[in-house]
Order: structure tokens, then C-alpha cells, then sequence
DNA sequence: TACAAATTTTGTAATTACAAATGAAAATAG
DNA sequence: CTATTTTCATTTGTAATTACAAAATTTGTA
């Protein structure tokens, strides 16, 4: 469906007004998939995008730099996720020994498990979407977005 | 900047992930720099949005059933947003005398002033991001997005 | 009438935004 | 070399927004 349709416009758009209308509303339909499934977790999408960051430390602690540095949204307030994921028992948080002023964030093993039973479910979600563009065209997309941002 | 340096993989990504993020890491980019504009006007980009919408009615009240319908992000309370703009005057709203469950809103003297003030500011931050790319790669882009995003 | 559907509002808990505050380390001045 | 200032890293306060479900109101219908 268009994006002139979805928005119900009768006045034509410029291309650049269409675009960002579409970035906007692809990534809204995305979001709102994605967090259909992380909700029968109990998880936001910024919680679970967290756990991947640590996932990604391979067992080497992050700070809450490192951390916000690595999200998709900046804006998130990094300590209260993490204080969510404390209390939910899927992180650990001590502070760093070598600078007191830094704290050191791991995964543990229940946010691994957790991780991993989820996976499957992302990844399947991750293809749905992809599913009527081949890889040419994925890879096309990926750089036309690229392109685009770059300002 | 590609993705995997933006988030700092060290790993392989699949191309469909890749474009999960990509999408997601656009639009916070795109969103960003809209609210960087929109906030000296004292809006949020779905207030905007919605002030848009009436807009696009030319005097043809709507109800918040059609303003919810058209907006990007469909999560958004409308009877609050449609406040905080009544609040600032920019909206009018009153019970629909046909059918006493709707509101018509429509969007005042003051509301359309305020846009029209925004409308500028907002075309340049529309093509500002666009500027890398061909006409052609723009309505390459659309169609590859409009594509992603039917399942 | 009584019941179901449509439309909007409200309650309230969670999240986000943004600025200010805190605490620790590093740099600088006396 | 100690006191002071500046910078860094994180947390906290609080107001605004969002999420989600329940409630309220009006209309249509059996």
C-alpha cells in the first residue's frame, strides 16, 4: 500500500516529503511486530535491545556509555533500563574497580537463556518482512538508507 | 556510516537484520532532527502530525476515529494530544450534532499560521536528508520500503 | 426494553525527556 | 603537594508522554 493511501492524502507529495512519511511508517510497522513478541516476554524493545548489546560484549563488562553509545534510541534513560533488567535478574551491575565512576554490566546466564529462546522468534520476524524483496534488493535498500541518513 | 559501526558489531549480521536496524537507526535519525525543529515551536511531532491532518481536511472537520486513522504512529492517545492543541488554540473541537459520540475537530486561524510558519523549515529538513541521492534512488527507496513492509 | 456496537474519555502504571545533582577522577593553581 | 576547579560517568527529580485496559456515552437493533 502506498504511503499516500495509508495516510489518506488527495494533494500530491513530493518525493522527499514521501520518503520520510515512509521511513517513518515502515519502521512504525516494524516496531509495532517487534514488540508483539517481546511483550509475552515482558520486555521493551530498548530492554531487549540491551541484552543484545551485552550479549555482544562476549563476557568483557559495559559501562553505561558504552551501552547508550551502542542503542538505536540515544535518548533512553540507560540507567533505569538497566535497573529494570536488575530486577528482573537478567544483568548484573557492579561498579568498575579500576574508576569508581564507571559501572560494569554483564549478561547473565538467565539473560543468555532468555536471549536465546528468543532468537528464533526475532530472526523469523526479521525475514517475514524481508520476505517479498530479494537479496539484491535487500542489499539496495540497505544502502540507499545509508545514503540517505548520511547528511 | 554502515550499521555494523554504528552499533559497533564485530560479528557478521545477517542481511535481514541489517535491514531491521538500518530502518530503525533512519527513522530515529529522520525523527530527531524533526524535533529538533519542532520543539522551538513548542510541538511534538505527533502534534504536528495531527495538526497536518486537519489541515489536509480544507475546513472538513474530522472525528478522532480519522485523526487516529492517519496518523504514522497509531499507538498515540488522541484525546490527549487533540488537548494539548486545544489548550495551545489551535484546534477547535465540539460534539458532532448528527452523531453525538463523535468530535469535530478542525484546526483554527492560529493553528494554520503556525504551520504554515513550519511548513519552510520543515521542506528543508525533508530535503536535506534526500540530497545524497537521485530522484531516481529516492523513488527506488520508496518502492523498496513500501515492498519491505507488506507481509 | 434490553443488549450490543461504536466512539471517545479516563485511570493508572510505565516510560521518556530534560535538566540538575551527585560522586569520582584528572587537571591546574598556589 | 594540597586545595580548587574542571571534566567525566552516572543517577535522580519531575513533568510530559505513552501504553493499555476499563469506563462512559450514544446509537442501532432484536
Amino acid at each position: 500500500m502506498k504511503i499516500e493511501e495509508i495516510i489518506k492524502s488527495n494533494s500530491p507529495i513530493s518525493i522527499e516529503k514521501r520518503t520520510v512519511l515512509n521511513i517513518m511508517f515502515t519502521q512504525n510497522v516494524v516496531a509495532e511486530a517487534f514488540n508483539e513478541i517481546l511483550k509475552s516476554f515482558d520486555l521493551s524493545v530498548e530492554q531487549f535491545n540491551v541484552l543484545r548489546i551485552l550479549r555482544g560484549q562476549k563476557g568483557k563488562p559495559a559501562n553505561m556509555c558504552v551501552i547508550q553509545e551502542r542503542m538505536i534510541a540515544k535518548t533512553s534513560n540507560t540507567t533505569r533500563l538497566v535497573d529494570k533488567l536488575l530486577l528482573k535478574g537478567l544483568v548484573n551491575r557492579e561498579v568498575c574497580e579500576q574508576n569508581r565512576r564507571k559501572m560494569e554490566i554483564t549478561i547473565t546466564e538467565k539473560g543468555l537463556n532468555l536471549l536465546a529462546e528468543l532468537d528464533p522468534k526475532i530472526e523469523a520476524h526479521e525475514k517475514l518482512f524481508g520476505y517479498n524483496l530479494t537479496p539484491e534488493e535487500l542489499e539496495n535498500l540497505n544502502n540507499l538508507l545509508e545514503k540517505y541518513r548520511t547528511i
